[in-house]
DNA sequence: GAGTGGTCTAGACCACAAG
DNA sequence: TTGTGGTCTAGACCACTCG
C-alpha cells in the first residue's frame, strides 16, 4: 500500500498539529518553504493545505500565511457519515456493541419504497445496541440491499459496518442525507435501551446514496434523549 | 469585475447541464476535450470538473469518465448556516417572528469566553421568537461583537439578521460549527414558548467564524422537542 | 518592494476500465 | 492496447498584505 504524497504531507502535518509544534494562531511555514522541507513542488503543499483547510485545521489567508486553528480538535469527518466506532473512540467511556438481530428479510411496502427496492430484493437487517459506559444508549436499525454486500457477519457488525463497506468492499459510497428529529419511544426502544422513564427518543435516519445516485443503505439510530449529542462543522464555499 | 477561467467555465457546465445538454448519466467530454474546447490546460478543467462535483453535479469515475447526476433532485445547500428565514419557505404553515430583546449589552464572563472578546468590548444581544402556525416553537438568541456590527434595527430581526450580514454587510465569514443536545427546559424556555408541559427542549448552539479564525457570533436556537427537525446533505470526499 | 497565497500552464507518469 | 481520471512537477504571473 503506497500513499500519496500529497495525503502523506497532509498526515504528517496533522500529526504535527496535534503534537502541538504549532498552536492556535500560530503561522504556518508558506507554501513555498514547505515544498522545500518535503522536497515537492509547491501545488503538492497546497494538496495538503487544502486538506487541512477544509478539515478545520488551519485557515489560509491571501498575501498573509496560513494560520492554525483550535478547532483542529474536532477531529471527526466534517458532518455526515459518522460512525459509532470514531465516535467511541473520542470518548472516555467504554463503550460496547451487542448485536440483536441479523438477516435476510423481505421488505416490507414502506421498506422498499425507502431503499427503492424491487420487491424481489433481499435485504440484511441488523439492529444493534450501543452500550455507553456500562448503559445501553443507542439503537441502531440498519437495512441493505443484500446485492451490493453478499456477506455480513456478527464479528462485522460489533466492530464497525460502515468500515467494512469502506475500506474491504470498496463500494462507491456517495453521498448521504440525515434527517433528525424527536419521536415518540417505540415498545422496541423500551425493550433495548434504559430509557429511565423516558417516552421520547432523537431519531436519526441516515440514507446513503452509491455513486450511480441509488439507494443503498438506510440506518436509523434512536437516541436516549439525555445522551444525545450531534457536532457538525461546516466550512463556507 | 474578472471571473477565474475555471470559475468561469464551472458556470458554463453547471448552465449547460442545467439546460439538459447532457441529461442525468449523461458522460461528459473527457478531461482532455474540455482542455481543448475550452482552450486550457487539463489541470485547470479539473478544478472546474471537482467543483462540479463537490456541488452534486456530477460523478468522477477513474479509467471511466464523469456522469452528470439527476440534478433536480439533490439541489439543496450543503449543510450549515441555514436560516430561519431558508426554512420557514420551505414550509407550508406561517410563519412570524417576535423581538423579544435587542440591545447592547455588556458580556459576562461566560459570554466573553464564548465570542473571545475583551472585556470592554460591546455585544448586540438579540431575543427572538418563532412562531410557526400560531404556535411559538422556537427561542432564539443571538450575540454579536458590536465591532463587526455597527447598526441592527428591529426591522433587519424580523427579516433575517444571516441574510443582513451576509448581502449587506460582506463580512468574511468562513465557516461555522453546531452543537446539539436535548436539555431542561429554562424559566425562559417556559415564558417564552408554548411547551405543553415539555421539560426538555433541542438546543442548537451555532459559532460563527470570521476568516481570521476569530468568532463573531453565538448563537443558541432553542427548539420544541416535537417541532424540532434538521436535515444535512453530505457529499464524500 | 518582498513575501504571501491564488491561478494557470504544458508536460509527465501512473492506476484503472474496457474492448 | 487505448483512453480515462489521479498525481506530480517546475515554472510563470497575479492580487494581496505589510513594512
Amino acid at each position: 500500500m503506497h500513499e500519496n504524497k500529497y495525503l502523506a504531507i497532509y498526515h504528517d502535518l496533522v500529526s504535527r498539529i496535534r503534537r502541538g509544534e504549532w498552536k492556535a494562531y500560530d503561522k504556518l511555514p508558506s507554501e513555498n518553504e514547505l515544498a522545500v522541507r518535503y522536497r515537492t513542488s509547491r501545488e503538492t503543499i497546497r494538496k495538503a493545505l487544502n486538506l487541512l483547510s477544509e478539515h478545520g485545521y488551519i485557515q489560509k489567508m491571501k498575501g498573509k500565511g496560513s494560520i492554525v486553528l483550535d478547532v483542529g480538535k474536532y477531529d471527526f469527518p466534517v458532518s455526515g457519515l459518522v460512525s459509532f466506532k470514531e465516535l467511541a473512540q473520542t470518548m472516555k467511556q467504554p463503550v460496547r456493541t451487542i448485536v440483536h438481530e441479523l438477516g435476510v428479510i423481505k421488505p416490507d411496502a414502506e421498506l422498499r419504497q425507502q431503499l427503492r427496492a424491487a420487491s424481489k430484493d433481499e435485504v440484511w437487517k441488523v439492529v444493534r445496541v450501543r452500550e455507553i459506559g456500562g448503559e445501553r444508549i443507542i439503537l441502531d436499525k440498519d437495512f441493505f440491499l443484500k446485492k451490493h454486500v453478499p456477506l455480513l457477519t456478527k464479528e462485522i457488525c460489533e466492530d464497525s459496518i460502515y468500515e467494512y463497506l469502506e475500506t474491504k468492499r470498496h463500494l462507491p459510497i456517495s453521498f448521504a442525507k440525515k434527517e433528525m428529529s424527536v419521536d415518540e419511544a417505540t415498545e422496541e426502544d423500551r425493550r433495548y435501551l434504559d430509557l429511565n422513564g423516558d417516552d421520547r427518543v432523537v431519531v436519526v435516519k441516515n440514507y446513503v446514496y452509491l455513486n450511480d445516485a441509488t439507494l443503498f443503505q438506510y440506518t436509523e439510530s434512536r437516541h436516549r434523549l439525555d445522551k444525545f449529542r450531534f457536532v457538525d462543522f461546516a466550512r463556507r464555499k
